[in-house]
DNA sequence: TTCCCGATTTACT
DNA sequence: GTAAATCGGGAAA
């Protein structure tokens, strides 16, 4: 695949919009998603995600179709960011999937660097390129410049978008279940966490 | 209006 | 390994 291919076609929403969100959390591996605030372009490679799933996953915020106005963005249809602050000071980027008012994310746990190091080290006042960088949650959306400002953003760009990056094979990846749901009781065991087998970023 | 706690990270002991 | 940091969401009163 060419670079071209890779940094600039931007991923279409249908791809989002899909039913199954473990399958979209499945396929968001490999995907390079990028940011352009201020004219500062920083882009990584998804290497982990989390399925959640409002109608019936006690893990979501949307669990039973719970509607509040932190919850109204999960009820957009697929393709735009939600993106919430918790434990005082760290913001979380998820993509919102299926049709509107089917209430389904994914979040994106961690990316490789890609592209902007340096504006990423900035922001995360670091200089590593280690799995300090981008690896977790909150990591990665501090170093991507994300904030809660950008809740209900459509992905289409120009300021957040994803693009194809390299194939991953179904050989690539690991399953288990979702990391700090422990409150979710038996859903906390569901197996709904993707990642890349090996990647150095993988936050656990 | 009060109170509990979180889809985490970082700094200590 | 444990605990502090830090504050808004949302349920209960």
């Amino acid at each position: 695949m060419s670079r071209e291919t890779k940094t600039s076609k931007n991923i279409e929403l249908d791809f989002y919009q899909r039913a199954n969100v473990t399958r979209v959390a499945r396929d968001l591996l490999g995907k390079i998603l990028w940011t352009n605030f201020h004219g500062k372009i920083t882009a990584g490679v998804i290497v982990e995600t989390e399925a959640y799933c409002g109608a019936t996953d006690r893990a979501c915020h949307a669990f039973s179709n719970k509607r509040t106005p932190r919850t109204a963005t999960m009820y957009l249809p697929g393709g735009h960011a939600y993106v919430y602050f918790v434990y005082g000071m760290h913001h979380l980027f998820n993509i919102v999937t299926n049709k509107a008012e089917q209430a389904d994310a994914v979040l994106i746990r961690a990316i490789e660097p890609y592209e902007g190091l340096a504006v990423m080290q900035r922001r995360r006042k670091m200089q590593t390129k280690g799995k300090e960088l981008t690896g977790g949650p909150a990591r990665l959306t501090q170093a991507l410049g994300i904030e809660v400002k950008h809740d209900k953003e459509l992905l289409s760009g120009p300021r957040i978008w994803l693009s194809a990056g390299d194939r991953v094979t179904n050989g690539m990846i690991r399953v288990s279940k979702r990391i700090g749901v422990e409150y979710a009781g038996e859903d906390a065991n569901l197996p709904w966490r993707f990642y890349i087998k090996g990647n150095k970023y993988v936050s656990k």
